[in-house]
DNA sequence: AACGTAAGTCAACGCGCATTGACATCGCTC
DNA sequence: GAGCGATGTCAATGCGCGTTGACTTACGTT
């Protein structure tokens, strides 16, 4: 009956002992969960699951749901990627990202859905808010620069989370003539707000 | 001990048998719920609270949590007022709004914090999107016009709700030149979408 | 006044899920 | 290689909440 000694498979391979690679698997799991259901209907057993780990870890290293959550938040948030955008190129990028959701860049829309699905629960939203902005507004600023930036950072802001939900709610992808028109439309609006100040010489 | 015989006060006060109040008052209850807790924390049994019934009748009078919900969301929605918007004002009416946030009527405020929260659940996203594609952005469509309509009206609503959720963020009221400068950009955003498609010569 | 039906009430039932604590096992240290 | 702490597994436990069905009571009809 030694079989197992000839075939060592490891049967849903019992994990190896690695508390980090553990916690960070969980931590990814996590994220991806919270960013795709919400808090709510995220299912610890299936962050679980998805993590390759037993249920009862996620609650040992994170002190239950909640914890991760928040630890999750913390985790996808780096918008600092933000700052190299290149201006000439931004809203068209921007606007072809949104018309086409996910293909573009993943992680980075991943996390905004994440954020935005945070600010539905109101234990998470104070939260939220102050995440918005400092490292989002914060960046924003700071990439248009100049005296306007303010709040030319919170129109864009907003027209950004706007795209975002709309995606959100869109069911079929934009196709033809739609899609074209689409990006063109919010290509002017992005270069709208990119634009310079002084715009006369 | 009879002491109840002695003061037969109402306890509770039985209801009175209406059934079409009871059912406004439970829709009530429900628009509110689900607009400050969202679909998957509001409970029914506080909903039935709120409006002072017995948890079984809304059961009975919407058939379930969803379909209160859609009742719900049905019920406050009421974009009708767009189609009677000047198109030369358009961009900066609603810039304006935008921007001083505050004196826009509880209202409206309150129905669009509902559907921000159905916008990021699953199941209440696709009964958002039927609800958003009939009654605002077809409207949307038929006020812009021409062919190009579909895609300028998703455009048009995907910023039109960033603004209503930055103003919702928003902590402090804009001033100042912070205010102007907002609404010149959010102005600027606005008319880039609105302006007619064939605009060579 | 009797009666039938719609409106309202009450008390479960059962599922889904987060959480916990007892148990097994690995791997490091001496 | 013996022992101990850290890591991983398993099987409950308990609660929140949506839903249901049987029961009661008011109101309009005849």
């Amino acid at each position: 009956m030694n079989v197992r000694a000839s075939a060592p498979r490891d049967r849903a391979a019992p994990r190896k002992r690695d508390a980090d690679a553990t916690s960070a698997a969980i931590l990814e799991a996590g994220k991806a969960q919270f960013a795709r259901l919400g808090y709510d209907r995220t299912v610890m057993r299936d962050v679980a699951a998805e993590a390759g780990v037993d249920v009862a870890l996620i609650n040992r290293y994170f002190g239950g749901k909640e914890g991760l959550f928040t630890a999750a938040l913390k985790a996808s948030f780096h918008p600092d990627r933000i700052l190299a955008w290149d201006r000439r190129t931004f809203a068209s990028e921007i606007a072809t990202m949104m018309a086409d959701g996910a293909h573009v860049d993943e992680e980075r829309a991943h996390s905004f859905q994440f954020l935005l699905r945070a600010a539905t629960s109101p234990t998470t939203a104070p939260l939220l808010n102050v995440a918005i902005q400092e490292r989002f507004l914060g960046p924003i600023r700071d990439w248009l620069g100049g005296e306007e930036a303010p709040a030319r950072a919170r129109v864009l802001a907003a027209t950004f989370i706007g795209f975002l939900v709309e995606r959100l709610i869109r069911d079929k992808a934009l196709v033809g003539r739609e899609r074209k028109v689409f990006i063109q439309r919010a290509t002017a609006m992005f270069e709208a707000i990119v634009q310079e100040p002084e715009q006369t010489t």
